[in-house]
DNA sequence: TAACTATACTACACAGTGTAGAATAACGAG
DNA sequence: CTCGTTATTCTACACTGTGTAGTATAGTTA
């Protein structure tokens, strides 16, 4: 499930913060939002499957239902089905002839398989 | 440079094929499209920095100004970015939790990274 | 019972995308 | 030289996602 930039950032907040009210989010985000468009957000986030609600006494708290883990997760192996038919390899081929793996990188990810 | 999925098809088809004319487009994608229809995509890409024209006569030539490599490369360097900080270690570690790699990707990887 | 507070509902503008009709330009046939 | 044909460009519209927030409502409290 694709997520927005908005919506993106107020799951980072509640990823690492835990259950949230609006009024939560508001202040942390640090974004020049009102709080009607908070809710907007949260309202989207929980028709995406992202957040669910509880409500205590009048108060809405969010809480993920997706950790960060999967989401990302999720994100990447749709990347590498889209772009490399679901292959690591071809992913790590692609970027090698970038510069976005150097001998630094590479002595890095070697030693990490080592590790498994 | 993000393209849609419409235009993507038509990408792909420049570059396996080489340049082309919209009707040669039209002809190898399949699709139900208008010749008009064509004509936006081509464009679109156009703007989009993707494809260049040349015109011999009347009739114009598309062809890539971007390989297939170069594109997927910045694609996935985005991604990384986004989603990993850059990091393609922790993009591969992302992926160990999950069902993505299993043995065999593992060992088909460790042995490319030999090879390099 | 009137104000306040937390929430839900509704709305609007803007970009991207898929779609294509209408206008135009250039060329070849008569 | 004019007209139809063909290749191309222009313009337009609907639909979705996103950012944004005003307005309505319901429960709470002074």
């Amino acid at each position: 499930m694709k997520i927005s930039d908005s919506e993106m950032k107020i799951m980072k907040l509640i990823w690492r913060g835990g259950a949230m009210t609006a009024a939560d989010v508001l202040d942390e985000a640090h974004e020049d939002w009102k709080i009607t468009t908070v809710f907007t957000f949260l309202k989207r986030l929980c028709d995406k499957g992202m957040l669910e609600v509880s409500k205590v006494g009048k108060i809405n708290y969010y809480k993920a239902c997706v950790t960060e883990e999967e989401y990302k997760r999720g994100q990447s192996e749709e990347f590498l089905n889209d772009m490399y038919s679901g292959s690591v390899k071809n992913f790590l081929a692609a970027l090698y002839g970038g510069d976005k793996m150097d001998k630094n990188d590479i002595e890095e990810i070697k030693q990490w398989f080592e590790e498994l």
